[in-house]
DNA sequence: CTCTATGCAAATCTTTTGCACGAAC
DNA sequence: GTTCGTGCAAAAGATTTGCATAGAG
């Protein structure tokens, strides 16, 4: 958490920002873009994205609600899925489907890879760098361009493979 | 519901198997398996085995159930899941989650990777070699053993790129 | 005040499961 | 005859949508 220098509890209802620091800054950010488009900034919208900016790891829709939901208990799955929506649509967040299971969501700005283990479910961050061979190859033999903000390796951990 | 003697297949009149062609004798070939293991041959998994034999593609439960239904209307989407579901567990198929949309299901011995173009929609069938080296890199940096069937590669395809 | 976002309930869509009956061996 | 497979209905899990209203600008 990105607490800046004396601030300790992150529901000061209104409140004006003097200085806001790290992740905080961004989801401030975010909502400036989300203002410009029409949009307005709500307190689930700022808590959503104060989540999503906290841990840059792939969450569930239901584990971002429940991230939510701890600061504003009355906030429904329906707007969290709306919200995701929404902040996708800005190129602010992607989700990929990983698996089974239901699909995670992640901050577009995060531009690593995940190995992801099937069995026990722990990520492992990777390096873009090692997806360059396998860029190269579809590109030179499909004319395809993989995208490396958007990615999720299924397989097994060195622990359980 | 057995065909047997005097049933009709729709290719050919002759199958009393002295030579059966390509695709209908690995279908009798997993039978035989299915059959080793305990199980029962019906009607449902001959068909079902079939059109997987039959188009290498991969394709969803949905689109499985309709092409046994052409033969065998009376057949159960659930059927079909469970068949799926027993293929899988004996090695004959896996499958795969595309971008959005049910699972696709396809034979384990065509599997392949897929990259799936996030503009159009289309999906590229690519070898299981352009993923050796992402594999060996994952193995020697991670301990990560990559499973290449079970995902697909986001990007843009060759018209869309 | 105007227009967007939200809560709620109900609907969708895909897949799974309990149960009784019929088929395969 | 015993065991397994199937049809049916209903459940389960994830996500979407219609609608009235609360809330941001």
């Amino acid at each position: 958490m990105s607490k800046g220098p004396g601030g300790h509890e992150p529901d000061h209802g209104d409140h004006t920002h003097p200085e806001v620091s790290g992740a905080d800054a961004s989801v401030e950010g975010v909502l400036a873009v989300m203002r410009e488009h029409g949009g307005r900034v709500t307190s689930s919208r700022r808590i959503l994205l104060g989540a999503l900016f906290a841990t840059r790891e792939h969450r569930t829709a239901e584990e971002l609600t429940a991230a939510v939901q701890a600061q504003l208990p009355d906030v429904h799955p329906s707007t969290i899925y709306r919200n995701l929506d929404e902040l996708e649509r800005l190129g602010v967040v992607v989700h990929s489907h990983i698996g089974h299971g239901p699909a995670t969501y992640h901050l577009a700005a995060s531009a690593h890879g995940h190995l992801v283990c099937e069995v026990c479910g722990s990520t492992v961050d990777v390096a873009d760098t090692m997806f360059s061979g396998l860029a190269r190859q579809a590109k030179a033999d499909h004319g395809f361009t993989i995208d490396p903000h958007h990615f999720a390796v299924p397989g097994r951990c060195a622990n359980c493979g």
